[in-house]
DNA sequence: CATGAATGAGGTTTCATTCAT
DNA sequence: TATGAATGAAACCTCATTCAT
């Protein structure tokens, strides 16, 4: 038997991450990933379905990893939690740009296939509702939903801004982020309801 | 305003702009804008140079009706005039669904291919910055791009959320939104620079 | 406009017996086929679905025909209406050796797929039928359903072979071919039922 | 007989009439065969040669079996003779569905390739071609030729037919099969020559 | 002998763009 | 201008076969 050699499975998707970041998803195609990562094209096929599957994967990983990293936070003031999860999920993306450049171009894809990784995303943002609820005293689901979206649009555009900017900045660009960010959440724990 | 003597050009920025909303930009086949028009397909290239070119008046168009309606804000408050900037802007965007899907999902196209339309989009920035500058002040080019780019984040996101639900909530949304943003932005005129 | 130029459907559809009669339907190439009909390889789509489509095509154009000249046969004898049928089957194919090896390798495909042609096939059947329950004097369809498919797989083989032979013999099949099959049905019409 | 103790080779023929019964030559994928074999794919290429070299073997296998028994035929009568060969090569493949509907759809690609089978196969005609100079009082090859050919169209015709029928039915496919045959070949024995 | 992961050539189909009318 | 048939490059994916273990 010829065993599995190195870990295509991860080439894969390592290669993956980087071409879909240079030539966008549709931009992409399956044999560049499979020479970026050193595999035939037809390996692809042997460790993911196909194209939109190697997306998918990438993005449960993320989100997976990410709701193991959330669960850990355990700070009983929720507006730190609430900034820690902020931080948690900027951090991650900040650190891989390739990924950070896909999720900020791609990552509706993921979400309108309802793939099997969305679990992992749902929990997240569960886990985000939890801490919205203590600390705004309010179990209105559609408040948190909209606040949700707007806080983490603010921590997408930042990170969209620190991809540009030269790594040192991105610290800059964190604090400042998260600032505006958590000012704009106090303003709903202090004035109550919409 | 003069409607079905022949606007050609203006039929299929229309269709296109229904079509791109739909299929993804990758997805639109430029034979079915064509169609959706009422057009034949090569007409479309009488138009526009391209499929690309026909995003491209898209937002060029957006931007340029958004520049002049910007530019008609006359508030002498500098934070007042930000959140009539943050007002318009979304509400341009969420009276037209169909464009706001394509700027959800599209919108980084048109700012990567520098295409003509650019400058209105850059103008539009620059009566931000000047009312930043002003609230803030401070002239860190910088501090005002992060910081615009935040804010827009969260407007962006603000939309994404009012396209899911009835048009009736579109407005509670709006001014959660500008609660959240303008929150933001007053922690920063407190308290100074980074 | 750019009106079409000469047959290509026509063109397409003769250049596809050709090709499929040589390498099968499978081992044909949609492009060997476009090439062999001067055509380029995506104006096979512009006028057939796809390679299937091209084989319905083929068939349907050939029932299609066959009924029509099976339903000028009007002798009063219902024998010697089966022998003008066998007869017009086994010309029509002679004449057009791509087509019978195509017919011989590829029919049941066309069968299997209940395509729009299917249509003329069956009435074609019917007319097989009319005059078999009329010189039987059986009206038992499982009777000849099995003595049609009987007496036809014999013409198809007559066929098969004068495929093999030089066109001069292929009349002397013909007439051994009508021999056997007349004294096999006349067996049924002597001795009555089963 | 000995059974699983290792019959790999046959276990793979076995799995191969299956998958080529059900998913046609062309459709069959040689990991299929294997997989059904309960065998590895690479299995499949210590025994054959390849996926053509599956289908030689198994109609190899059939005309040896099918020579043999036909050798054991030695009645005076040629026409007893003959109609013991029919009815042989029809009850050998009736017991047989899987190889059936490969025999009518794909024993083309065995006479094509001229494989070290092929010589059973020709065995086997020689026999019948034997009973049938007996019978016709004719040595003239070509007629045998011929009028082997449309017996067998009818044949295998009738064998097509049965195959659709509950198996309750093929005996009766059979006699009618057989009384069609021999009044066919009647007419040429009284007849003479063409 | 046995395995099954790996290979990579190749086929079907799509679609932006052109161009003859 | 306007048309829409024609083009053909290119991408996804399949699968027979190989070969390291």
């Amino acid at each position: 038997m010829r065993r599995k050699e190195g870990d295509k499975g991860g080439d894969i998707l390592r290669a993956a991450v980087k071409v879909f970041a240079r030539d966008g998803f549709d931009g992409a195609k399956v044999t560049t990933i499979a020479s970026e990562a050193k595999v035939a094209t037809g390996s692809v096929y042997l460790y993911f379905a196909g194209k939109d599957d190697i997306l998918d994967a990438l993005f449960r990983e993320f989100w997976e990893n990410l709701r193991t990293a959330l669960s850990r936070i355990e700070s009983p003031d929720p507006m730190d939690r609430i900034q820690c999860q902020l931080a948690l999920f900027y951090d991650r993306l900040v650190a891989d740009r390739f990924l950070s450049v896909v999720y900020l171009r791609d990552h509706h894809r993921f979400l309108a296939r309802a793939s099997s990784g969305i679990e992992a995303y749902h929990s997240s943002l569960e886990m985000g509702e939890k801490a919205f609820v203590e600390a705004c005293k309010t179990s209105d689901h559609e408040q948190f939903a909209l606040s949700h979206a707007i806080l983490f649009g603010g921590v997408r555009s930042a990170l969209e801004y620190a991809l540009e900017k030269p790594e040192s900045e991105s610290n800059c660009v964190r604090e400042h982020m998260l600032k505006m960010a958590m000012a704009s959440i106090r303003v709903l724990v202090e004035g109550g309801g919409r």
